[in-house]
Order: structure tokens, then C-alpha cells, then sequence
DNA sequence: CTAATTTTGTGCTCTAAAACATAATTATAG
DNA sequence: CTATAATTATGTTTTAGAGCACAAAATTAG
């Protein structure tokens, strides 16, 4: 892959919703002021207890946002796709980081300085209701995931993992792949179980021809059924 | 209790983050479109699925937010306490509720249109900025709430449950009698545990002489230790 | 290419917590 | 005040899922 520089107008293209809002001055200030980071595949962008600093957006690549919990499990919180925003949050409540942050595959990020967001934010409406939007979203998000996290059986959970892996990263030219490839870790951790539980779980979803797996690339073949199975739990 | 007419300047008082913000004439549409409501207790405020219009403020009483999910089990999201703002996410996000509300005691609630409640914000900067501060908060909590939840074992979880409701609702005038008296059954759905775990764990805590207990009357006795369990989870 | 390491797959064991059963209390209603 | 229902308490059984062991396969490093 060519790691060519991005141009500001493929930037700014991309961040539309950050931008749009802005008038000309307040578009020259932020053009000013961002920076453009690339990661490596499992590279960590940010820490849990860092001191945020920067609002980042995925401009390609995949990124999960998780938190390391008591006896050595992880839980992957959500995942971020392009072109999403992540890593504000932190910022506007007064906090440091109560997550983390890692590429799933390679990442290009751009970074806006978080003072320079709430300045925008004190003189551009409706810039403060996206976030205000946003925010609503991803809190209904967390709360409708902490139930289902909490009450719903193994075979619910990683069912609702593989729907939500297609709705958010999509699925291949073949319309039933997953585009993304999680390792049994990873996809153990967003589903809340271990990893011999997930891959298990993983082989009996294969064995009743809800799915097809090959390596880390898996076939949705009964969303039907997937989808019923993540409803009852 | 007299249930006499609240006075404006009473109100006005309670709801400052709201009130605060505002100049003369967002403070005379804004007092003009309120309603104070009283709820009884265990008496459902709103349920999942209903269309969201008002935002809400505890002005007294104690109130749950919760969500019933599979299997007839029911958890507790958060808890809120005068004066404290809720019931504004869904309208925000443009969703329906996805959780639902009810009276934990007798309580007191100040409605607020939500229509008006945007058209402040979209000329009341200062108003956007507490809601996104607020929403960041309460969205920082969601994500550290789900992880407890799911890796905590028992003890761990009741012990923050416990923890948790003093540092919410405080505590009587011997410093250690937690001023909410909840069921078991709402205990068990705020630490995600059935009701007889919940019941027996109280009952092993009250053993281990780190609580008393009198009914609903929870006395916190070692909260030290308390919050050793809680970490260790 | 070979060795070392990580990831995946399966089987087995063990345990935390749910589910169930049954009293004993305590509220609530008529 | 009594009858009915709800809540609390405890004991027992069952089970979902964690934990562990080990082998096979796939990556990665040297």
C-alpha cells in the first residue's frame, strides 16, 4: 500500500461531520491545528488513565475500544469504524481515560486538539449538538449492552456478536463474510466469555450450519436463525 | 406529609443547572412550560418503548432507571437523586426509550418540554455544554458499570451495589445506616444476581459482621473491607 | 528452512451461581 | 382482625460456563 500523504480535501471530506458545521475562519483553525497518525495492526492508541487530549477519527482502518477488568479479562466496550469520532469523552466529562484503545488492523487517525473543539463548540451550535447527539446514541448503546452482556447465554452472545460485526464492518463481495477478521480472542472479549468458550461456541454455530468457518474468516449463513438465537439469550 | 403547591422560587432553585444558564427571557418560556408531577411509590414514570417528550427532574424522592431484559430478569442502570436531570437520552438520539423509570419512593418530578428544551440549547451555549458534559459522565459510568458487572463474581458486585447506594443516597444520622431501604429483589437487579443470592450474600455479609441488617435497614459496618470485596470483585 | 511462539480445537473437571423447594416472616387487602 | 399475598430466609439440586490440560495448526522469528 502507497503511504501517500492524504490531501486536506479527502480530509476534510472525511470528517464532514466535524467540518460541516464550521464557517470559513473556524474551518481554518482546525485545519490548522490537526495532525494525521497511522498505527499498526494491535497497536495501542490510547491507555486507560491516559489524559486525553485529542479527538480522534478513524480515517481507515478498525479500532476497538475495550477495558482490562479484574482477573485478567478484557472487554471490548465498541468498535469504531471509518469515518467515526472516539476518544472525546474522556475529555468533556473532566476524567482521564476509563478505556482503552487499539487498532485492529492498520489505522489512519486524525487528531484534533480538544481545546480547540470546545472552543469551536462555545461559538458553533451546532457542532455542541452533534456531540450532544452522539453522546444520546452511544449512551443507549452502553445501557441496551450492559443488559444484554449480563442476562443473555453464551450462543446469545456471540450470535449478537457476529450480527453486530456484520452491521458494523460489513461483509464481503460474497454478501455473508465478515469483513472483519477477529482472532477467537478478540471476539471472546466483545462477547463477553473466555476464548475456549468462544472458539467452542464458534465450532457448534459451524456444526448446525449457522455459519461456515474457515481460519478467521466466518461465513454468516442463518442470520434467520443467528438472529433469533441472540433475541431469546 | 403537606402536599402544598411548590413555590416558583423553590423550583427555580432546585433545577440551577438548568435555570442557571438562561437569560431572563429563555427563564420566563422556560417557567412557563413546566409541570411538577408526584409519583407514588413503585409507580412507573415511563416504560421502554414509549416516546420520549419531556425531560425530567428529581426534585424529591428516589427514582430507578432500569431495563427488563431476557427472561424476566430486570436491571438496574442507574439510580437517580434529587436534583438530578434524566429521561432526555432517548430524545436526544432520536430514539424511543430503551429503558424504563418508576419511583423507588414517593417522588416529586419537574417536566420539561423537550422541544423547548432544544430550542434553548440551540441559543443557550452554555446549556448544550451541560448536557454534554453530563452525557459524558453518566456515559463514563455506563462503560465501567458494564465491565463490573460481567466480571465481578457475587460478592464483589453486592458489595458495590452497597457502596454505591451510600455514596447515591447517603446515609442516617449514625453515619452507616444506608438512607434507601431497598428490596432484595431491587438489590439483586442493581448487582445483576438473583434475589436469593442476593438474600443469601447479605446474609453471609452480615456473618462476616462487615454489614448489620434490620429488615431494609442495611447497616455498612467494615466499609474498608467492603471495598477490598468490591475491588477484588 | 527450522525452531519457537501463538492461536485454535477438544476433552474433561470443577465451581459459581441459577433454579427449585419450602418455611417463616412481614405486608396488604378485604 | 383475618386471609392472602409478597418478601425474606435457608437448604438442596442442577447447570452454564470457567478453568485446565494437551495436541494440532498456524504464525512469527531467527
Amino acid at each position: 500500500m502507497v503511504r501517500r500523504e492524504l490531501t486536506l480535501a479527502e480530509i476534510t471530506e472525511s470528517i464532514a461531520d466535524l467540518w460541516q458545521p464550521l464557517n470559513e475562519q473556524q474551518r481554518a483553525l482546525l485545519a490548522k491545528e490537526f495532525t494525521i497518525q497511522r498505527f499498526k495492526k494491535n497497536e495501542i492508541i490510547y491507555c486507560e488513565g491516559d489524559k486525553p487530549t485529542h479527538i480522534m477519527c478513524l480515517l481507515s482502518g478498525k479500532v476497538k475500544i475495550y477495558k482490562d477488568g479484574v482477573g485478567g479479562r478484557t472487554q471490548i466496550i465498541r468498535v469504531m469504524k471509518p469515518v467515526e469520532y472516539f476518544a472525546y469523552r474522556a475529555y468533556f466529562a473532566n476524567e482521564e481515560y476509563v478505556t482503552a484503545a487499539a487498532a485492529f488492523e492498520p489505522s489512519v487517525i486524525c487528531m484534533f486538539p480538544m481545546n480547540i473543539i470546545t472552543k469551536l463548540i462555545a461559538e458553533n451550535n451546532q457542532l455542541a449538538q452533534f456531540f450532544i447527539r452522539q453522546l444520546s446514541i452511544d449512551l443507549g448503546i452502553a445501557d441496551e449492552r450492559t443488559v444484554n452482556l449480563t442476562q443473555k447465554h453464551i450462543r446469545g452472545r456471540l450470535a449478537e456478536a457476529l450480527l453486530f460485526l456484520k452491521e458494523s464492518y460489513g461483509v464481503e463481495e460474497d454478501e455473508s463474510t465478515l469483513s472483519i477478521y477477529l482472532s477467537r480472542e478478540d471476539l471472546a472479549n466483545l462477547s463477553n466469555m473466555t476464548t475456549s468458550n468462544a472458539i467452542r461456541t464458534l465450532s457448534i454455530f459451524a456444526a448446525e450450519k449457522l455459519i461456515t468457518i474457515d481460519g478467521r474468516k466466518i461465513k454468516l449463513i442463518d442470520e434467520d436463525r443467528l438472529r433469533k438465537i441472540s433475541k431469546i439469550g
